[in-house]
DNA sequence: CTGAAAGCGCTTACAG
DNA sequence: CTGAAAGCGCTTACAG
C-alpha cells in the first residue's frame, strides 16, 4: 500500500499522512492521533527507499571493519565491541549495516561503494587504518564518520574520534611491573596492529623506565592476533621462563590467555614464576582459570559517546570532538606480588 | 552527480547509462565499454535509493538475530557462524544488515519494520524461533527467507532451512560414551534453547540406549549458555565426579569449556576421571588447554548453502529447499577409552 | 492546519 | 541498438 492509497483509504491527503508518520508538528494533533491510529491498523509504513529519494537520508548506519578482523573468533575483542554498538544502536532509530574493508587490497569497494552509492547516513569506523584515497572520500563526500578503539599512526586533524589511549594504558603496565623487582620483563607484540602495539609497547617502556627497570628490545616477542599463536609463543620461550621469573606484558588479554595456556600446560606457575598482564579486558578474561590481570579498556564508555557523535554528525547537532579514553589497571589473578 | 547529468556530459541518453552500468544487453557492447569507462573515469555510480524505488529491490539482505544472542561474548558459536555468513556473502554483490529481534517481548518491530518499510530483499534467519506473527509476516509480504543452524519446535511445511540435524549429534555422543563402560553418564542442557537441547539429548540417549545404558532424567543438569555458567554447576556437582568416574556430554562446546575447566581447577583428572564432550566444534574448542573432544556442526557447509538458495530465492530461480545437515564426532584431548 | 503539485534519480515499456 | 516519456512512493515548498 502505498501513503497516496493509505491517504485516501482514511480519507486524508497524502501530505498530511506523511507529516503525522513523520511526526511534524505541522498537522492537528488529533490529525496525527487519528492517522497514527489508522496506520496501526492497516500496519502501513511508508517505503524508506522513497523516503531516502527524497530526503536523501537512509536510516541506517555504516559499521566498518577492517578485514583481517573478519574473524571474530580470533579478535574476541572485536565481538566484545560489536556486542556494545548493537545494544547502544538499538535505542536510536538506526539500522546497522555491516561492512568490512581489507587495507591490503586495492578493493575498497564495499565501502567506496557504500558512499558513493548512498547507502548510509555515516560511519562507525573501528580502529584509522583507513587508506589516503578512502581518506579523501570521506572527506569529499562530507559523509559523517565517528573513528573509535584503537589509533594507527596517522591520525587526521579534522576527524572524530573516541580512542582508546594505549600509551597511557601500557604506562600503567609498566608503573605496576615496576615493582615486581625480581622478575625479568618480556612484552608480547603482535604484527597486525602494529600502530596501537608500539603505542602500547612505549607506554610499558616509559613505566618501567620511571620505576628504574631499562627494558631491552630483545624481550619483546613477536605473535599474532590469537590465543593460538600466543601459546604457541610462549611454549617456544619455555626453558627461559623456567629459568628465571618473567612478568609479561601482552598487547592483549587473547595473548595472556595463550600464554597462561603454555604455562599451565608445562607445569609453570602463574603467577609465581610468570607474571601476565593483558590489555583490553575483554569477557573472555574473567570466564577462565585463572582470572586474567588486565589493562581495562573502557569499551562502554567509548562506544556510547562514539555513537552519540555521529547521530549528532548526521543531524548537524555537532561538529568534530576528538578524546583519549584512559583505561585502568585491574589486577586479578594472573599478575600479584607475592 | 546524477544518471541525467553523466549521461549528458558524456553524451549518451540516461537510458543508455542505466543500460550500461546495469550490464544490459539492450546496449552495444562498444557503447557499454565506453559509458562503463566514464563512469570509472568520474567514478559515477547510480544512486541505490533511486534504483530501489524503481525496481523494489534494495540490494541488502538482513540478518536476523534472536535477541538473547546479542551477547556473542557469551555465545561464541554465533561469532563463528557470523564470520562464516559475512565471509560468504562477500562474494555476492549484497550488503549486510544485522537485524536482532527479541522472542520475548512482543516488539518485534526491527524484524517487522524492515520488512514492511522495504529495506531488505531477504533474510538469513539463524534459529527458527520466529513467533506465529512472525511467520504470518514472512508469508503475507513473500520476503525471501533462508532459516538455519538450530530449529525449534515449531518447524513450518513450507519455509527453506538448513537445519544441523541435533538429534543425530547427540545420538553420536551417546554411541560413543556408550562404550565407556564404567563411567556414569550426565547431560548439561541450557535453558535457552529449550527445543534444541532436548534434541541432542534425546539423540544422547537413543544413542545410550542402544549400547545397553539407561539414562536417568535426574542426571540432566540444567544452565546457562556461558563458559561462566558451566564452570559454577559443575563445581557445585564436584563431589560427586570426585567420587565416581563420569562422562559428560554438554549442549555446546562452550559449556563443554567451562566443565573442564571446573574440573583442572579442582584437581579432577581430565579425561580419567571425567570425561567431557561438547557439540558444535567451534574455534575456541580447539584454542584451550586440553582441547575439547566435540560433535562438529558443519558450519562451513551450512552457510554457503543457506546463503546461496537464499540469493536464488531472492532472485526467483529457485524454490523452497530443505535439509538437516549432519553432524561428526571429533575426539580430541577431553575424551579418551583409556 | 491542510492539500495540489512538483520533483528526488533512477528503470523500463514504448517508439523508432 | 538508442532515446523521449512515464512513473516508482515519498516529501516539501507553496497556496489557501
Amino acid at each position: 500500500m502505498t501513503s497516496r492509497e493509505f491517504a485516501k483509504l482514511i480519507g486524508v491527503s497524502q501530505p498530511t499522512v506523511s507529516r503525522a508518520l513523520n511526526n511534524s508538528n505541522l498537522v492537528a494533533p488529533e490529525t496525527k492521533e487519528y492517522v497514527l491510529k489508522k496506520a496501526r491498523e492497516y500496519k502501513f509504513e511508508l517505503n524508506s527507499q522513497a523516503q531516502s529519494l527524497k530526503t536523501s537520508r537512509t536510516g541506517t548506519i555504516g559499521i566498518l571493519f577492517p578485514k583481517h578482523f573478519i574473524s571474530m573468533n580470533n579478535n574476541l575483542m572485536l565481538a566484545h565491541v560489536y556486542d556494545c554498538i548493537q545494544q547502544e544502536l538499538s535505542s536510536y532509530d538506526y539500522d546497522i549495516m555491516v561492512i568490512y574493508y581489507d587495507s591490503n587490497s586495492q578493493d575498497f569497494s564495499r565501502f567506496e561503494r557504500s558512499i558513493r552509492k548512498k547507502k548510509v547516513d555515516g560511519f562507525l569506523v573501528l580502529r584509522m587504518e583507513l587508506m589516503d584515497e578512502e581518506m579523501e572520500l570521506i572527506q569529499q563526500y562530507q559523509v559523517p564518520c565517528v573513528f573509535m578503539m584503537n589509533a594507527n599512526a596517522n591520525i587526521r586533524e579534522n576527524l572524530s574520534y573516541f580512542f582508546s589511549d594505549s600509551f597511557y594504558g601500557g604506562y600503567l603496565a609498566g608503573k605496576y611491573f615496576g615493582e615486581f623487582r625480581d622478575y625479568h620483563k618480556m612484552y608480547i607484540t603482535v604484527s597486525e596492529e602494529r600502530d596501537d602495539a608500539s603505542r602500547r609497547f612505549n607506554g610499558y617502556r616509559k613505566g618501567l623506565e620511571e620505576m628504574g627497570y631499562y627494558f631491552r628490545d630483545e624481550d619483546i616477542v613477536q605473535c599474532n592476533i590469537g590465543i593460538r599463536s600466543a601459546y604457541d609463543c610462549v611454549s617456544r620461550h619455555m626453558e627461559l621462563l623456567r629459568k628465571r621469573k618473567t612478568a609479561i606484558f601482552t598487547y592483549s588479554d587473547l595473548l595472556a590467555i595463550g600464554a597462561v595456556q603454555a604455562c599451565l600446560r608445562h607445569d609453570v606457575a602463574v603467577p609465581e614464576q610468570v607474571q601476565i598482564l593483558g590489555m583490553d579486558d575483554m569477557p573472555l578474561a574473567t570466564m577462565l582459570q585463572p582470572e586474567i590481570s588486565t589493562v581495562h579498556v573502557d569499551v562502554d564508555e567509548i562506544v556510547p559517546k562514539a555513537c552519540h557523535l555521529l547521530m549528532e554528525l548526521i543531524e548537524k547537532k555537532a561538529v568534530m570532538r576528538q578524546e583519549w579514553v584512559r583505561p585502568r589497571l585491574i589486577i586479578r589473578e594472573t599478575s600479584l606480588l607475592v
